[in-house]
DNA sequence: GCAACTTTGTGCACGCGTTCACGAGCGGCT
DNA sequence: AGCCGCTCGTGAACGCGTGCACAAAGTTGC
């Protein structure tokens, strides 16, 4: 365990709950599988979106094939946070919503700091699809002179240096990065000192964190790769497909 | 299997090749998981970096250590694509890294089509880290008046009607979707429609697309909820260990 | 009030991925 | 040349996540 397994796509081990309490007065989540919580996320939003459609209550079945997945993973996962759902018909679409809200941590506001101000940081910094999920950016930092001052949808930038200070004094609770590589670190250091216990990176390199510290790390260029692959796969079955079917063994050419 | 598995994160299955050879000349790699094809684009990324450095030989330790994951991993991972390494010495990194490029398709470069100008779409467009890894962007699409005909980068920006026209022109292979969510399956289908077989997703919906065709997932609003739930248990976590030292067992306040 | 249908919740088995541990092979040293 | 130490490659066990299938429970219709 020196080095950090830095949890992007898939699994972390576990979540190993620490606290060992007895016999514990709320049903609060035992548990929950690192692959749930990722599903819970989607859930949430399609039932947001049933919610706004009036839609009153739904089968496990019905929010399953809206959510691309299978209807028994769906009420394990529900389970999982102690979901009560009624048998013989559904659940309730609006109890629900707040329950996983709830469970996501979604009720109370996480300010959300941004570090690196470039082509994708801007973006990010611009990008509507946060403030209205209750992920408002409250903070950008680059350390360009040049971006020092100005304003982004409201937003002052500041110097890097200041990440420490603007962060505890606007209560941030999420650090993203999306620096070029060489600075990531850097700058996920001086996250960790302002105290953000949570980090999305968005920077090719792999974080080293302190063991509390939660880093999620997104990777377009991997994600962009993974599909080449996919595409030179396939191009080599169907050589392989015709190969087999003019001579029935693969030849050098 | 009527719904899309929608691999986004976590695994698809598996990658079932269908073609029986039977005797095989070439040591073609059988079948790679998918959790290690993300990790060998990961591996690729720190050969280059190594090689950079001219770094001449890496053992299989060192590697792991830089790329975050367990070192017997990282060996099983590159016996799947039939590396051969050097017993008591470790890997050669110019013959690994060209060996892991041509598995994940990177010889050949992938022409990518960008379906949506907004935000995000505008700063993929930008982001130079794309074409300089052997993704050139080569053909944007919207339908907003106003963007159709503008340049970004020196690419021209079609309208979303002409994708299955520009994208056989330009051989596209790969699509990327960051158009608003209700706009996603239309593009999604003109993608499809115009040869495309592998694409990332972007926008907050599961695409409903042909067997045949690859779809990732990258949904930067669950990735912060998912942080979001880690913040909310650390912090329920604590206020249960509090309890636990004042009390010895939760008291409901 | 009872029976039949619907839908949740979950025990269990299967399969994949990860990890450990050890044998096999290669280079360097004497 | 032979021995020693190092590192790769991999067989086998473990653990987690997934999917099936069924019992429990609630609702509707008669």
């Amino acid at each position: 365990m020196t080095s950090a397994p830095q949890a992007g796509p898939e699994g972390t081990p576990a979540l190993g709950e620490a606290a060992a309490t007895g016999t514990g007065g709320a049903p609060a989540a035992r548990a929950v599988p690192e692959a749930t919580v990722a599903r819970l996320a989607v859930y949430l939003r399609m039932l947001g979106e049933l919610a706004e459609q009036g839609t009153d209550t739904v089968s496990s079945d019905e929010l399953a094939a809206v959510c691309g997945v299978n209807s028994a993973k769906l009420r394990k996962d529900l389970s999982y946070v102690g979901s009560h759902g009624i048998r013989g018909v559904g659940y309730e679409v609006g109890p629900l919503l707040h329950h996983l809200e709830s469970t996501l941590g979604l009720t109370h506001r996480q300010s959300v700091a941004l570090v690196g101000i470039g082509n994708l940081g801007h973006a990010l910094a611009g990008y509507g699809g946060f403030g209205g999920r209750g992920f408002p950016v409250t903070a950008l930092f680059d350390v360009d002179p040049d971006l020092v001052g100005i304003k982004i949808n409201g937003i002052l930038v500041d110097h890097v240096r200041d990440i420490p200070h603007v962060c505890r004094e606007r209560d941030v609770t999420i650090g993203m990065i999306a620096t070029p590589a060489p600075a990531a670190q850097g700058a996920c250091d001086l996250l960790v000192r302002a105290g953000v216990s949570c980090i999305l990176n968005f920077a090719p390199v792999v974080l080293q964190v302190p063991e509390q510290v939660e880093v999620r790390k997104v990777d377009l260029a991997v994600e962009l790769q993974i599909l080449s692959f996919h595409v030179a796969r396939r191009h080599l079955a169907e050589r392989e497909g015709l190969d087999a079917v003019n001579g029935h063994a693969v030849v050098r050419s």
